[in-house]
Formats: C-alpha cells, sequence, structure tokens
DNA sequence: TTGTGATTACTGCTAAGGCGGTAATATCAT
DNA sequence: ATGATATTACCGCCTTAGCAGTAATCACAA
C-alpha cells in the first residue's frame, strides 16, 4: 500500500533526476516552498490540490485502483 | 488526467457497491460525514489522510505513475 | 578548510478544512 | 401519495494547512 512516506520519497527522485531545488519546484508547482519539504518528509496532512500540483509539476499521474474499476470505467463509458 | 471530479465519482460508485450509505462510510472510515459528501462532490482542498482514509476502506488502491517509476522502484530496491 | 547553495527548522499570521448538529431537499419503496 | 431513508446544505467551533521570512544546519565542491 502507497504511505506518504513513499509519495514523499516518489516526489523527491523525480525533482532531482529534473535537477530541481525545493524552491524551484514550489515555484513551479505555485505553492509555497515549506509544503515540498513538507511533502517529501512524507506529511499526511497536506492538501490534496497541494499535491496534485505538484505531482502535475513533475509529469506523475495518479491512478485509482481496486477489482471493480473494471466496472466503473464500463459504466462511466454509457455517459457520453 | 484524474480529476478530484473523477475520484468523487469513482468512490461514490464503490460506495454504493459496498451496500453503504455516506453515513455508515464515514463511520467506518473515521472521518466526519461532512467529508465524505465533500470528496463525492469533487472537492480539491481535502486533506490527503482525509482522503486515503476512505479510499482504505473501500479497498482503493492510489497509484503514482510516470516514465521514471521504473528507475524509481530500481533505485528504492537497493534499500534492504 | 572554507564557501556556496540546498535543506531543515521555527515563527506568526491568515484562511479554511474537518467536525457534529440540524434542517431542508431528494430518492425510492410500498 | 406517504413514509422512511439518504443526500445535500448550512451553521458555528476548533484546529491547522499554507505561506513568507528568517535562521540554522547540512552537503558538497573548490
Amino acid at each position: 500500500m502507497l504511505t506518504t512516506g513513499d509519495i514523499g520519497r516518489i516526489i523527491r527522485f523525480h525533482r532531482k533526476k529534473a535537477g530541481l531545488t525545493q524552491l524551484q519546484l514550489a515555484r513551479l508547482s505555485g505553492v509555497g516552498k515549506t509544503v515540498v519539504f513538507d511533502i517529501e518528509k512524507g506529511k499526511e496532512t497536506v492538501r490534496l490540490d497541494t499535491l496534485m500540483k505538484v505531482l502535475a509539476a513533475l509529469n506523475i499521474r495518479i491512478e485509482l485502483n481496486s477489482p471493480l474499476m473494471a466496472a466503473f470505467r464500463e459504466k462511466d463509458h454509457e455517459k457520453s
């Protein structure tokens, strides 16, 4: 199961690969520098929108999965 | 790309399939009833830990993906 | 070592998330 | 239609996330 610690490590890894400092990533994401640090540290109480901004800046996609997701996608398909 | 609206619809779908009311899901997840409603409505500013509690209660897994994730998993592997 | 930049830590402030309670509205049986 | 249940909406209260600024610590190169 994915923990906030995992999320932090994933983001840090991507940031380093992109050659960005925490401050640069913060500016790029449109969030405060404190939050980037907190997220990389594994903070659990970050807001979803804040996290998503950072993920988007690093081209990381969020996905949800479960045994029911196939059924959901079918149902969602009917809706066009 | 996954939006908070998508997340809300996915959660609602899973909750219905599980035969739970919003209140029951809230109690089961250990969060307030208001939040379950907000999340299903697509609220962007929920806290990550709150969302994760609800997802866990419904057996929905979060995954992060990017072209760099394979490299990350390798690097992470060295760490045992 | 010494310096330069990055990271970590702390502070005060403001905005707002989470909460239960309650009420109004919607949904769906019978 | 009527009733029972679920959903949506609103209310204050309390807590705290996010923010910039600053300072201290760390890491690595010259």
